[in-house]
DNA sequence: ATCCTTCCCTAACAAGTGTTTGGTAGGTTA
DNA sequence: TAACCTACCAAACACTTGTTAGGGAAGGAT
């Protein structure tokens, strides 16, 4: 069989693991293109070419990085999808599991808030693309429901609701602390209560 | 006077205005340290050295643009918050103008969205934290005295308020286009809309 | 004692990076 | 005509980049 052969070496998976969090510590705090595998391996407490023993490529380490995050962040909103609540339940229940996402993946959310764009262009990251499709497809539907069953307001452009839904969310990844004042359901909440009632006080 | 002799050479100011443009529209598509000179000097239709006849370095560039930016956001915020306006309408009118700097200098806003937090790191860049804490002290102020005259609800975070508020204004400019369906005054409006009476409908 | 596996190091590579230097075409001024 | 200035090109520079190849130390298995 005249494949291409992989060298016989088999890397720990906890290593691997230890390794991709030190690397997307680095990639969320420098930006994926200005972190060097020098810098990785060095906040690694090894040499760079040695990162190569674990992983084949700088590309891979962030794609391991994006796809572990995607992968749970489906298994979360999927459970929430298919638990058949009300439009605002749904809202709520996404916009919390968001955070918890937050809490546990901060530094992959980071890293896909900033080079998502960038990454989708290329083919090997096209889950990203079909992540999103599907995301919006998911809270698009959600806000629908809601102007269909006047839990929510009639007169917006649900597309901008839709982003402005979404961004307000996300972006708290970055400046969200783990371990700060506010639980990630905390934080949800005011969220919530920012998003579905307003900041101004009703007179 | 033994100081650095500046090299006699006079660019055009228009020139050099023409070339900015050109190199904020990669820096926003690619980012800032993924964009090569040499692709900067490709979409103005001429050789990576040729740039330096205009500027001195790629950091000059992004530095230009931003402070450029900065300049124009400040003289339409000064003008706001020296209206002597109520909370309410200082909010208002402080979104407004950040959605009509969005639509001027998309470019810009989304460079600095993208890269202000590694810039600013750099003592070169210190405006930018200049910057930032001057617009934290606007908005938060502007919340804290909305909050005392009942303008705002009380039972939030003000900080995360802040934040929400900040957030959901500047990341507009990632997927804004100008000469789309809404005017920059018709999205703030909505923009305004769902933050101050929220998405839900009171029943 | 030998072998094998895991994990890292040393040292280099080719390609790409921002930048510099010297030159030059074409227009404006003297 | 000569001098000059603007705006660019051509070609190289020193350096950094991601990546590879070969080797070796430690420890468990045989």
């Amino acid at each position: 069989m005249p494949t291409k052969k992989k060298p016989q070496v088999t890397p720990s998976p906890e290593r691997r693991r230890e390794l991709l969090a030190t690397a997307a510590e680095v990639f969320a705090a420098q930006g994926y293109n200005a972190t060097t595998v020098r810098r990785i391996a060095d906040a690694a407490g090894m040499l760079a070419g040695s990162l190569y023993y674990h992983f084949d490529s700088k590309e891979s380490m962030i794609d391991e990085i994006l796809s572990t995050f995607l992968t749970e962040l489906w298994e979360g909103y999927d459970a929430v999808l298919a638990a058949g609540l009300a439009p605002r339940q749904t809202i709520e229940a996404l916009v919390t599991e968001s955070f918890r996402e937050i809490d546990r993946h901060r530094a992959a959310v980071a890293i896909y808030q900033k080079e998502s764009r960038q990454l989708a262009a290329q083919p090997r990251f096209q889950y990203l693309v079909d992540s999103q499709q599907k995301f919006e497809k998911a809270w698009l539907g959600t806000l629908e429901r809601g102007v269909a069953d006047h839990s929510f307001r009639a007169d917006l452009d649900i597309r901008l609701t839709y982003r402005f839904v979404r961004d307000t969310v996300w972006v708290a990844a970055s400046w969200y602390r783990p371990g700060g004042l506010h639980s990630p359901e905390e934080i949800a909440r005011q969220y919530l209560s920012m998003v579905l009632d307003g900041i101004a006080l009703d007179s």
